[in-house]
DNA sequence: GTGCGACATTGCCCTAGGGGAAGGGTCAAG
DNA sequence: CTTGACCCTTCCCCTAGGGCAATGTCGCAC
């Protein structure tokens, strides 16, 4: 017949949580000595093993005292539901477990260590800090939202800095930052970049983003337009391109 | 320059507590469009990941306040000291998974399977429901306070009930539940249960739980003896034996 | 332009699962 | 017989949001 704080101490909770427990209803007030300290047998350190496991499991208390009050079978099937749904956070969680550790190494929560060494290769090649940021940015919404399609993605366009004609190009566009919009440099550059964006998609295919990955873009672009009229002239001429000699 | 309910379903959580960061200081307020609502970055996404991974990791949000505001190298001391804490708040959950598992097939959420085995062959050699019973809550105090050591204890008695001397001991203990505290047979029975435990444990090695142990069998004896006068005199008449007879 | 559904704003209250302190009694050891 | 470690109840407090209300706004259909 073991007091309160023993039993809290077996089971590894407070003292405070099994009396709360008690107060919910979530187990049974057990008799008390003489001085009105109560006692517990092994069955009620049973009891609260079960409550805390699946108050552990997330269920709440009032579902607990419910099914604790059922039948075996409710209790059962409970258990089951709680074991997918517990699987489901455990994976949640060693998830996060890995953005934690990339956290922990000083790097950004999400970007995949080959994307920060292809935004430090841009760096080498001449890109300005304000466009590697800008790159980063795009990166980091995309892996945050689709990693699977930012995969497919980034590893196309790791591959096109290898070529040294786009990668000019993209140069080019970089340094278009400070020109004035008016600047017809900038309509030759743009349509060298739809020439050459047309020979690299003939067809539509990776081209044009899914649905709901084409948003992400735009959020960038727009970010992108508002820190250059330069850039924004670039960005009107060079859809314009695409569009009418596709 | 996305709204606060497309931040919200990038990063997958409500707007709700998007805009609780914002009160608490986790989030800098964007600046508002025309008609007032939130307009939010890239930037602003990235931020919302890395507070989402430390309040996820468990972190109050308080802490995350204070080191979203202070030095990087302190957010990457907070964040690993937050992994190895996460990695054992994974782990415990996988063991409460378990037991969730057991308790979702309509098994004991502690007793290994050998434990229930052993539990059901006593009751075939003819050891009363009381017994078993009392058995169970012993072995169920043992796992869920020192499982390794609960183990070796267990390994010890299963194969103490291959002896059929000792077997046959055990079996009377059982039955000596209703006799007359009084009856000479106890005596003689307690006499022969304190020869075979010297011969079986010749040393004090297994038979002397560790301190920690050592109230646990106290617990279960205490209840065992209040359901049997008899059974308190023989437990009396067994450990003055094992002590004047060592 | 009128209506509609989906979205945004602030504000206020509600909840779960305890923590902690107040104010008091009890027990065992030195 | 005091001291430290328990126990008792009651009360308020906290965190991390959820829910609801009342109101304003968007974009699209008719």
């Amino acid at each position: 017949m073991i007091t309160i704080g023993e039993l809290a101490r077996y089971v590894g909770v407070s003292t405070k949580t099994i009396r709360v427990y008690h107060d919910k209803g979530l187990l049974p007030e057990p008799p008390r000595d003489e001085s009105g300290y109560r006692r517990y047998s092994a069955q009620d350190l049973v009891d609260l093993v079960k409550v805390r496991t699946l108050a552990e499991a997330g269920l709440p208390l009032a579902t607990i005292a419910r099914l604790s009050a059922g039948s075996p079978a409710e209790l059962q099937d409970a258990a089951s539901a709680a074991v997918t749904e517990l699987t489901a956070r455990i994976e949640r969680l060693t998830a996060t477990l890995s953005r934690l550790q990339r956290l922990a190494a000083g790097n950004s929560p999400f970007l995949p260590p080959e994307v920060e060494q292809h935004l430090l290769r841009l760096h080498d090649l001449g890109f300005s800090d304000r466009w590697v940021a800008l790159e980063r940015d795009l990166w980091i919404l995309t892996f945050a939202t689709y990693p699977d399609t930012a995969r497919r993605y980034f590893a196309d366009q790791s591959e096109a800095q290898n070529d040294p004609e786009l990668r000019r190009l993209y140069l080019e566009y970089d340094h278009a930052h400070d020109l004035d919009p008016a600047d017809p440099a900038l309509a030759d550059l743009a349509d060298r970049i739809v020439t050459a964006s047309l020979a690299r998609y003939p067809t539509t295919d990776l081209n044009e983003p899914p649905d709901d990955l084409a948003t992400l873009p735009q959020l960038v672009q727009s970010s992108i337009n508002e820190s250059s009229p330069a850039w924004k002239r670039l960005d009107t001429l060079i859809r314009h391109g695409l569009r009418t000699r596709r």
